[in-house]
Formats: structure tokens, sequence, C-alpha cells
DNA sequence: AATATATATCGGTTATTCCCGATATGCCAA
DNA sequence: TTGGCATATCGGGAATAACCGATATATATT
């Protein structure tokens, strides 16, 4: 886990933004729920809440999951991202033990 | 706590290692000794330790107790800088909750 | 094969961060 | 009050981040 790179993830609105809805995925894009969230929200329907254009919201993911907050799973055309709850997990121990 | 402005102070490797290094006072700088190390260390050790420039150091200071996870407390002309452990606890808790 | 849809990537503009050297400010001592 | 030391602030150059629009890539459909 490269802190560095976790907090600046982590120091973005939008990036906060997205984490969070998808810490409540049925609440925040009821669309999905056709397709279950087992593997997550696809990336259309981040990009739909958002107030940013598809490329930026695609970056934003990419780089969430390069910290290893979020993971992916393709299916078909679909991207799909979820939360690494073990990654936040670790940061806040992280925090309360050796920052 | 804004948490943006908070994230932003945690993503430099130079400012994690100051607050490392204000972890454990009495190891990383033992010439405070004389003066105790109950409001901190003043900039001048924490410079001397970095391989920055004094100017540098002060921003840096300045950047992470505007973020709340140090405080600074003057005596003559010396200012000395502590972490705000609670500000950490906070912030674990925060990651473990809500983020 | 052609077309449509979802996502990723590329090139660019503007804002922000990273650092520096120079200078200002505040405090103390002679 | 002059000078010296500790720290803060200011102005700036270079690197990185925040976005965007355009385009490429991958998959699916017809």
């Amino acid at each position: 886990m490269d802190q560095v790179e976790v907090f600046k993830a982590l120091s973005n609105k939008t990036r906060l933004q997205i984490l969070s809805w998808l810490k409540d995925p049925e609440v925040h894009f009821p669309a999905q729920a056709q397709n279950g969230y087992a593997n997550g929200v696809c990336v259309g329907q981040i990009h739909a809440k958002s107030s940013l254009t598809q490329s930026t919201v695609s970056e934003y993911l990419s780089s969430l999951q390069r910290a290893g907050l979020i993971s992916s799973t393709r299916v078909g055309q679909w991207t799909y991202y979820k939360r690494n709850e073990e990654a936040f997990k670790a940061l806040s121990k992280l925090i309360e033990a050796d920052i």
C-alpha cells in the first residue's frame, strides 16, 4: 500500500463522493438492481450521477483502483467497480497505529 | 475537519516523515531533551533532519496545522509543533465508518 | 461486415502543488 | 538601538493534477 498514492486518491471531493456512493449502491444506483450489485456498479451509472465528463470519471476510477481502494470486473462491455473494504480497514488501522 | 484538506496534507512523503518523527520526539530529536518535549519540537530541529529548505519545512508545518494534524506553541523566538493525536484517532474512525 | 454502446486513452488548457531563494517579521541580547 | 537568530511569508519556476473534447478500443447486435 503506497500511502502517498492512497492519500492522493482521497484528496478530491468527487472521488470521495464516488466512494460514498459505492458504499450504498442499492440506494444510489437503483437502476443497477436488475443486474445485481455483486460486481459493483458500472462506469456509466457513476458517470450519470457525477457532474463531470465520462473521461474524467473513468480516470478517477482508475486512480482509485491504482490506490487499491476499489476493484473492477469486466462483464461484456461493462466495467463494474466496487469498494475494497479490506483496504479501508487497513488504512484505518494504519492511521491509528503507524502514521 | 475538512477531509480533502486532511488527505492533501497527508499526500506528501516529507510531511508523512515529519509526522512520523513527531511520533517519537525523544528518539528523533534528542537535542530537544534539555527543553523537554511538552510543547513538541521546534522548526529548526525538524528542518535539520529534513533535506528541504527552511521555508519549505515551515510551509509544510503550516499545512499540517491547517489540516488540524499538529498544533503549535510559540515560546520566545521558537515555534514548537506537536501532533494532535485526537485528530488521528478521529481520522481513523472516519475512514473506518464513513468513507 | 456494419453499426451501436460502454469504457479507456490521448492531447491539451488551466489550476494547484512542490519546492526554492530572498526577504520580512518577531524576539532577544549586547 | 543595533545586530543576531528563529520563523514566516513572498515571488517564482517546474512538475503534477484537474478537468475537458476527441478518439480509440472492446464488446455486442443486426
